[in-house]
RNA sequence: GGGAAGGUAGCGAAGUGGUUAAACGCGGCAGACUGUAAAUCUGCUCCUUCGGGUUCAUUGGUUCGAAUCCAAUCCUUCCCA
């Protein structure tokens, strides 16, 4: 079957809503975050610890899989759910991320077929296109495969976003007659950088295609102002079905999923909280700490006193900076924990601010005791 | 007792007459990271009142100029007795 959406309850002050979204794999309320686990795991966790931080959802990548181990292998363990031993549902990106940074010339590689590019792995010149991205997808299996589309860069021109959006159009609608698979459900992705006339349309465009649900993609971009990324869903939201979910791709940082909610999001995604966790990061209500600091050194208090995740109740910010000083890799799995739960209670916690119309209240707190 | 090699910044290690305060690695310090080509990448790491000052075991010498050449001394490692 095809997930459902259901909205529970919206903000009296702003668009923020309360939902749940059932798949095949079990449901989840929304406003959610959603970890990455691009080649089919999320780095240094397991299921179970992911269980564990009440991560309801996660993300895969065709792009990934389709190179290693290739789909097909995929589809003979069973699908992605049983090939990595996950039972919670699955989202998986089209790959049009990937790609388009390993395109060197932009204008010669990107054509109305596809995407020419060569493998980072081997360097064998590839074409991805909407069908095969989609079958790729199929095949994996996953609850949600997204359309194939065309990120463009933050410091794209507006002829050139307008250009890119409408074949990205074109992509959508392709993907979607080439979609073959009764159990999975498919998003359509929302372009147009900061343009209020450009997310206007491809959000009108794309919704009549008909999709499972809506994602506002090309943001959170290389150095892309948080103004811009604000614009861009606040220019999409409008012209976005109210029954189906609403995916803000790559956000992200904990203001920034909070803005996006008072926007009318439901679905975020981001590699921050896996990333700066083998880097050394953690996540607080008061902000980042860089655990390999060495004020650290005898700092026997966990990473933030209230919190209830795993890390924060049974070891300390000097234990966490002496296994990444020593590059144990137990520190990338602690703090990751920690990150996702990070994450996940900051969504919780909006759930709540949203049954009580305090979404606005609970900006205003984050951001007073948030620094950084 | 005889012979050989060697002593370079916190450590390891290049350099063997001048553009060398001295490559590089490690360690240390700080930073970046938003649909993961990322357990990665970047910067700093003798002292400084930012003008400069003091360095390559120690002392003395050769030279316009030495970590680099010479002498003595002190250490270290290895080989033979």
């Amino acid at each position: 079957m095809k997930i459902k959406y259901e909205l529970l309850k919206t903000d009296n002050n702003c668009k923020a809503r309360h939902g749940i979204i059932y798949t095949n794999h079990g449901s989840f309320h929304t406003p959610m975050f959603m970890p990455v686990g691009t080649l089919a795991n999320v780095k240094t966790l397991t299921p179970e610890m992911l269980k564990d931080i009440s991560s309801a959802i996660i993300l895969s990548n065709t792009y990934h899989l389709w190179l290693r181990p290739g789909e097909d292998i995929v589809n003979k363990a069973g699908g992605l759910h049983k090939f990595m031993n996950y039972d919670g549902p699955i989202l998986t990106d089209s790959g049009g991320f990937q790609v388009f940074s390993l395109a060197k010339n932009k204008k010669k590689d990107i054509t109305e077929e596809g995407v020419k590019f060569k493998s980072h792995i081997d360097g064998t010149n590839l074409l991805l296109t909407p069908e095969k991205s989609i079958e790729i997808q199929n095949k994996l299996d996953s609850d949600i495969a997204m359309s194939f589309d065309e990120c463009p860069p933050a410091s794209a021109s507006y002829d050139y976003l307008k250009n890119s959006l409408e074949r990205t159009l074109r992509w959508a609608k392709r993907g979607k007659d080439a979609f073959n698979n009764d159990n999975q459900s498919l998003f359509g992705i929302v372009q147009g950088g900061p343009y209020e006339d450009l997310r206007k349309y491809s959000a009108t465009e794309t919704v009549k295609l008909d999709f499972d649900g809506y994602s506002i993609g090309g943001v959170a971009n290389d150095g892309e102002s948080k103004e811009d990324m604000y614009k861009a869903v606040d220019y999409s939201i409008p012209y976005l079905p109210t029954d189906k979910p609403r995916y803000l791709m790559g956000v992200g940082e904990p203001i920034d999923i909070i803005e996006g909610v008072i926007r009318g999001i439901d679905m975020f995604d981001c590699v921050l909280p896996t990333r700066i966790a083998r880097h050394g990061v953690a996540f607080t209500k008061y902000g980042k700490l860089h655990l390999r600091n060495a004020k650290f050194k005898e700092d026997f208090t966990p990473l933030q006193e209230e919190c209830d995740c795993y890390t924060c109740n049974h070891y300390t910010k000097a234990y966490i900076r002496h296994l990444l000083v020593c590059n144990e890799s137990l520190a990338g799995t602690l703090l990751s924990i920690h990150n996702i739960r990070f994450l996940i209670k900051l969504t919780e916690d909006l759930r709540e601010a949203i049954d009580n119309n305090k979404v606005l209240e609970f900006k205003e707190e984050f951001i007073k005791n948030y620094r950084n």
